[in-house]
DNA sequence: TATGAATGAGCGTTCATTCAT
DNA sequence: TATGAATGAACGCTCATTCAT
């Protein structure tokens, strides 16, 4: 019996997962073409060549941070969406769950934030846009079924509303960091009330 | 009588000014990084090597687009906040002026979206920090003080406030184009709307 | 028995060494400003590229080869002044070190004699300036206290005599090749001889 | 009567020639690559271009600059070999007009010195290795012919004295400023008692 | 698995030169 | 005579990528 044979009893974040963080916080913070591969071999340890034993390319790291991300977005989506739930009921679950993701994938959120515009005609990037369809379709549904069902103002653009409610989530992750007193529940919370009822106060 | 009798009436737009007007659509579309000064050259129908005849850098370019749009930014704001209107007046005059200033600076405003995080520690870029502080002030004064009026809820974590507004205007950039149903006024009217009263329907 | 048996005897002289060596004669030939790093990567068997590999830009090439022969230099220099020898014995052993050192760093002595009044002002190349204030020490210390030692004659303007001194010898950098019938040596030993005692036949 | 009507009473130095002395001082205190030709046509309050009414490019500036110095060098030179003077009286001779020259063109000497080796193979300055050669003559041949005559030691290299005493002579170029004490006949006065008396006290 | 060394395409920039005005 | 604007070639340098070891 040999040391091969012991499980890993740490959990299994592989090298790869352990690369691809790195180089999603180096993304987020320098943006994807002012990064270098070499910065990120530095910050992981190793010189750049090397990192190409663990991937095609530099385009393949951006590519797997995205997806992995996008992944788990549409997990938590998808079983909210599948819940059954009132329009504003499933509102408030959406930017819950976004809010959770935005916390969870702090830095692939601000890397998609930055580089999608710049993907998304790239056929390698084709889900992106296949995403943010069906992006649009769950959320823009749900503010026209909630105009109709009277839960939300019909007076309002709906496109203009999806893209208020949309942008006002997502850009937080630009500064978002939780803290004591501001965990990502907390702050959907807030962001809820502001959306919902407004700023002004209630005559 | 022919037209080359007539004095040019329209604005003599210089060279420096349409090759920044180029610069900025370049850069907002491709991001700041990832444009060569080859492109800018090409859509403005000369050689790289000529656009050093105007500009000292490319990072001069990006100065300039940057710095004339914070500078009409600041006039318009200035003339709102001196004229001392009450904390819901105010918050609608700067909405709208924010929206007039994405219409006629929209690249300029795009770029300053994408880049302002990588350029805020240069030296050279020194005054949009400065301009963020007092950009800060003048909102979040606001919002406190109609809070305090009892204008604006006071139940709302202020800097939470502030941010949900400021992001909520400025990403509109990123999507805004003009159209025939949807002026700078239209789209702020809307959002004032939206921000101020939220979304969900009134009970 | 093969000669691949034979572990190598000649120094290692890394890579490193020999692109400097092969940059230190392009600079000598045809000027530092004059000089492509694509002429020096050519002649390396190299792309221009690959020279930063090994080097942080062209001026680090210039920088390390001046300090290489300054070293050297300071080395021989300092044991001859550390001896203790009569003023014109250390004169004598000064002319002769600073020939081995032309006959050893030709390039670098060329290269040096070509640029030093453009690099004195640059902060990276100061030391230039704390060797030649050092240089004109050790020179003109011992020219005077051959003077007032009767060894020197005491009627010239010690410091005219002191750039007699110096171009003399080192200009020599720039026509110097060794060969068969004069080796360093020999020119010193010719070159003292005119120095010290004319070139006027003696009545 | 106008102002038109006076004669210029200043010398008629033509602006070409003022540009020379500009562009002669600027190659000498840069050196000719490391000189732009807007630092020459700024220092002459114009513009770049505008030079080009004058010059037909920046080499033939050079070309100018170098061709008038040896002009001057060479009816100065020619005077004294064509006086049937001794050979030691030649030698002072040539040496004093020398310091002359330096004394007048100054620049154009420092840029002859850091210059000739890299033009001396190109066409358009074929005339330099032409002066070089009639330069060798005149010298080797002074020196040979005294030492023949018992003047000068003939126990000396004769290519080595002449390289001595031409190195030795044309280096002060690059320091030699003139001032009140220091005159270029003072100089060349004290060079020759260096040079044909040596350094070391008489026995 | 990782390294050391190199590649090659492309980048921002410089600069001598041209030329219509 | 001089200017303003442009050209085009070349420069120093960067960087994603490759590959033998």
């Amino acid at each position: 019996m040999t040391d091969n044979d012991t499980v890993p009893t740490s959990k299994p974040t592989s090298k790869k997962t352990e690369l691809l963080a790195t180089a999603a916080r180096v993304f987020a913070e320098h943006g994807y073409r002012a990064t270098t591969v070499r910065r990120i071999a530095d910050e992981a340890g190793m010189l750049a060549g090397s990192l190409y034993y663990h991937f095609d390319s530099k385009e393949s790291m951006l590519d797997e941070i995205l997806s992995a991300f996008l992944d788990e977005l549409w997990t938590g989506y998808d079983a909210v969406l599948a819940a059954g739930l009132g329009s504003r009921e499933t509102v408030e679950a959406l930017v819950a769950e976004s809010f959770r993701e935005i916390d969870r994938h702090r830095d692939a959120v601000a890397v998609y934030q930055k580089e999608w515009r710049h993907l998304v005609g790239l056929p390698r990037f084709g889900y992106l846009a296949a995403s943010q369809r069906k992006f649009e379709q769950a959320w823009l549904g749900t503010l026209q079924r909630g105009a109709a069902e009277g839960v939300f103002r019909a007076d309002l653009d709906p496109r203009l509303a999806y893209r208020f409610l949309r942008d006002t989530v997502w850009v937080a992750a630009s500064w978002y960091r939780p803290d004591g007193e501001h965990g990502p529940e907390e702050i959907a919370r807030q962001y809820l009330s502001m959306v919902l009822d407004g700023l002004a106060a209630q005559p």
